[in-house]
RNA sequence: CGGGGAGUAGCGCAGAUGGUAGCGCACCUGCUUUGGGAGCAGGAGGCCGCGGGUUCAAGUCCCGCCUCCCCGACCA
């Protein structure tokens, strides 16, 4: 039997492909409203796993959850000019209530600085109440007209983060405290994606904020995809809703703001960095299922002894889910576990049990290797520690090999074609003299400045010079 | 908002000049299979987007409306 094509290769359609994925491995459909989308239960635990990862790092960063209102009043939203300016043209406004129109229309959120910040201003009096660092986890609206399932959505659930610090350099600290070892660390450590880290361009920046750093990874496709931002407000919103505090020498001052978030998006990264032409593959660390036993048949102790295979892999600690379902044909279980992208899949089965056998096949590369059944517990963890360090490298490698060095616009655009390219800021700012040109440029070819760097890939300061730095280049999701 | 298409079974589609609504996949039942999306047989499933009109007769022709999709300016 030859292996047939349930996806649309890569090479052929990559948006079909994703498309593709996100349907047959249960990920995710389209809600009836546009824009809108159902995470099916196969998506959600991924999703699960993403929340469980970036909540232990953000508990670790000191911030703690909590809740606040998805309505919020008109009138909060045009307290901060750029804020409300950034944001009115993808705002969803509930103007009736009760079957009456509402005295003041409730913005559905599309982010909470304005409804959080109010609550802040009353929490925060002294420089004791400070840093107050909060998160929370919840959905937002933002009127979208081109949807993509994960990618870009009306609806999509996020976390965000918001915090008040006494002074910019701790407010600073702690944004980038929060790119790197939260976002960073969970995206490149569990999701095994490699992203380049940054400062945005004036042209990218949050609406309101003073600087926004961000981590972007490459796609299999060579575009970009931001993965997360995080914020550095300044006092903006702070003189806005009034946060202010009095130090210990009694003056009074506005707070530091940061706010930091990162969404469902992750779920489209992580199919489209890693997934290929069978479909996902899944670093063991935040694959749901990470070893799945398939008893080839119910007679001759294959169904008994996959049983007590799975039984002590569970015992040994790893997510096992056990496939005795031999009234489904081979090749529909396999190519569902496939598609699925679960890391381990075991195969059991007469042949090889009569041998002290079974089959041990890796997602990420595709290998089958008969193992031992005394061996089994050992290999499976083997297969899972190499199978998320493979993942890793090879998108490290994909990153580097289509990471192109330029050094003018027209080298950008062209690199950018296929993957990143880094840009002398130099290069950026001289064109045509005016500030910003550069990028108008490239933007009209469809590309855009995703992150602006140091020359050996480090951080740069908030107020680093352009000329100094390295832009990456890049068309986007 | 400008340009181009499409609404028929859960999904993807076909239905020349009007005449009993079909195909593939999926679904159900049975048998045979079972180490890479199995085979055979049988079966269920429809307000043909909505409203009007022409006609003995409309998925098909006419008018109106609605919705959705694709391509161009912003965003996680």
């Amino acid at each position: 039997m030859p292996r047939s094509n349930v996806l649309t290769p890569q090479a052929v359609d990559f948006p079909q492909w994703y498309q593709d994925v996100v349907a047959k491995a249960e990920l995710a459909e389209g809600g009836p409203a546009r824009g809108t989308m159902v995470i099916r239960p196969y998506g959600y635990a991924i999703w699960e796993r993403m929340q469980g990862e970036l909540d232990a790092r953000i508990k670790a960063a000191g911030a703690r959850n909590a809740y606040f209102p998805v309505f919020i009043p008109e009138s909060y939203f045009r307290r901060e000019a750029e804020h409300v300016e950034g944001f009115s043209p993808e705002l969803a406004v509930v103007t009736h209530g009760g079957g009456k129109k509402l005295e003041e229309p409730l913005v559905v959120r599309p982010t909470s600085e304005t409804i959080i910040d109010s609550f802040f201003a009353k929490w925060v009096q002294s420089y004791r109440d400070l840093p107050l660092l909060i998160n929370q986890w919840a959905n937002v609206v933002r009127w979208e007209m081109r949807p993509r399932l994960f990618l870009r959505g009306t609806e999509f659930l996020w976390q965000e983060g918001h915090t008040a610090h006494a002074t910019e350099e701790e407010a600073h600290r702690y944004a980038l405290r929060i790119l790197t070892d939260v976002y960073q660390d969970f995206m490149v450590e569990v999701l095994g994606v490699p992203v380049m880290t940054g400062r945005k361009t004036e042209r990218e920046r949050f609406a309101g904020a003073k600087t926004t750093w961000a981590a972007e990874s490459m796609m299999r496709d060579g575009k970009a995809l931001q993965m997360g931002t995080s914020h550095e407000l300044g006092q903006g919103f702070a003189e806005a809703f009034g946060i202010s505090f009095s130090d210990e020498s009694g003056r009074q001052s506005f707070c530091w703001q940061t706010s930091w978030g990162a969404s469902t998006r992750l779920m489209g990264a992580l199919v489209m960095a890693h997934g290929d032409d069978l479909g996902l593959r899944l670093p063991p660390r935040i694959a749901p299922v990470q070893v799945v036993v398939l008893a080839v048949r119910a007679e001759d102790g294959a169904g008994e002894a996959a049983t007590r295979i799975a039984e002590s892999l569970a015992k040994a600690g790893h997510r096992v889910e056990l496939d005795t379902r031999t009234d489904l044909s081979w090749g529909r279980r396999v190519v569902g576990w496939e598609i699925r992208g679960v890391p381990v899949r075991l195969e059991v089965g007469p042949r090889d049990l009569s041998e002290g056998k079974a089959v041990l096949c890796r997602r990420d590369c595709n290998s089958k290797t008969p193992v031992s059944l005394d061996q089994v517990e050992a290999e499976v963890a083997k297969a899972l520690e190499e199978s998320q360090e493979a993942l890793l490298g090879e998108a490290r490698e994909a990153l580097e090999a289509r990471t192109a060095k330029v050094a003018s616009l027209e080298e950008a655009e062209e690199a950018a074609q296929s993957g990143f390219a880094l840009l002398p800021g130099a290069a950026l700012a001289s064109e045509r003299a005016a500030a910003g040109q550069g990028e108008a440029r490239l933007n009209e070819a469809g590309v855009t400045v995703r992150v602006l760097q140091r020359p050996d890939g480090s951080l740069p300061g908030a107020d680093e010079e352009l000329t100094s730095l390295v832009a990456v280049v890049a068309r986007s999701y």
